[in-house]
DNA sequence: GTCTATATGGGGATAGAC
DNA sequence: GTCTATCCCCATATAGAC
């Protein structure tokens, strides 16, 4: 079927659930919820309708499990922050757009966020180095944004990059608390923070 | 002796070593290190260079032993917040005071600032209640500080729920990433988030 | 208050039938 | 590719000696 062909953009997930991919979506569930080491691996087969053993069939182990939604979603993570980070030759802009998708993508993706953001620890050193570059090469596109608009005068950063992380901590640190089902919405949030993130540049209107 | 009455004014924990409190200690580590699941008590009596058992004597489960970890952690923190909310009449010194110290805590203290907010839904309903107090009362004071500030004049705030949200996760998710024997010393990230503080609410320099 | 030993249950992962 | 049954190890917590 073509169906099975089409991908969520977020995740990179088939819609259509094969087995595997129905296995993946019930582990970060299950992962969201109780954690990478609270939760057991008869909990991740019995959230997707299937024996303990079946688990075994698709994926290798319960860190390989854990490893697939960590890297899928750190390079959903990247594309976001790369898209932004050419949305406008303003460099101003391109912080706004950043911070604003940025956390737009943690609020809509809040579950798979908290696995990417808190189980980075839970990898094995061989998963841990290739998820490290991914949020290397976050950290540096941030960064280089600040550095370009000091460059042009139209920042005032005094320490690009600390402020970096800060921007950054501002957009991830929704998934400790934000729950799709509250009042706020990803569109509110991703305007707060894109404005916040202007002033804390010194480049508020 | 007099030494076993001196207390630590970041943890509210004795000094001196008593067995109750080098448990704790302990399960710091391990909880900080490997989270409270994957923590065994095999693990935090080996590292208080015990027996399993005597985990037990003093301690009735594993979670009593986050939960006190959490409660003083917590104490600890609405102090700090309680604190740096009286240091001046001005609302605007106020809040940046309360993300500078909110922020120099969590880095201090970054091993029990991890427990802290990440292990929160690890405790039982009951203890979680009362933890959700402490919660709450903290987003209250710096709340109370922004609408302040917006009445007398000083601030442009749109949304104080939303920023009150915002200048906590800035205070709070350095305990992500931070490591004390990095380049980055406490002071240096509470002068930047308290000024980043300032910009955010509209009272910058 | 500490230990050794253990009760009791559950966890990751596999074997082998269908 | 799914199941049932199970291996083997480890977990929390307790019993009882010292």
């Amino acid at each position: 079927m073509l169906s099975t062909m089409t991908t969520d953009s977020a995740t990179g997930r088939d819609r259509s659930a094969s087995t595997r991919e129905r296995l993946l979506d019930a582990a970060v569930e299950a992962f969201a919820t109780s954690g990478f080491a609270g939760t057991t691996t008869r909990d991740i087969a019995s959230r997707a309708g299937m024996s303990p053993a079946a688990v075994y069939v698709h994926h290798a182990t319960k860190e390989d499990l854990l490893f697939e939604i960590s890297r899928r979603g750190h390079r959903s993570a990247v594309q976001i922050i790369e898209k932004a980070s050419q949305s406008s030759p303003d460099p101003v802009e391109q912080v706004r757009n950043m911070v604003a998708e940025f956390s737009r993508w943690h609020a809509v993706n809040s579950r798979v966020g908290r696995i990417v953001q808190y189980e980075f620890d839970a990898l094995t050193p061989e998963h841990r180095a290739e998820i490290a570059e991914y949020r290397r090469a976050i950290e540096a596109l941030m960064r280089d944004a600040l550095e370009a608009g000091v460059e042009a005068g139209t920042m005032t950063v005094s320490d690009a990059k600390g402020t970096a992380l800060a921007l950054l901590s501002l957009s991830i640190d929704l998934v400790r608390w934000y729950h799709p089902s509250g009042a706020t919405t990803p569109d509110e949030i991703a305007s707060l923070h894109g404005d916040l993130a202007l002033r804390m540049v010194g480049a508020a209107a």
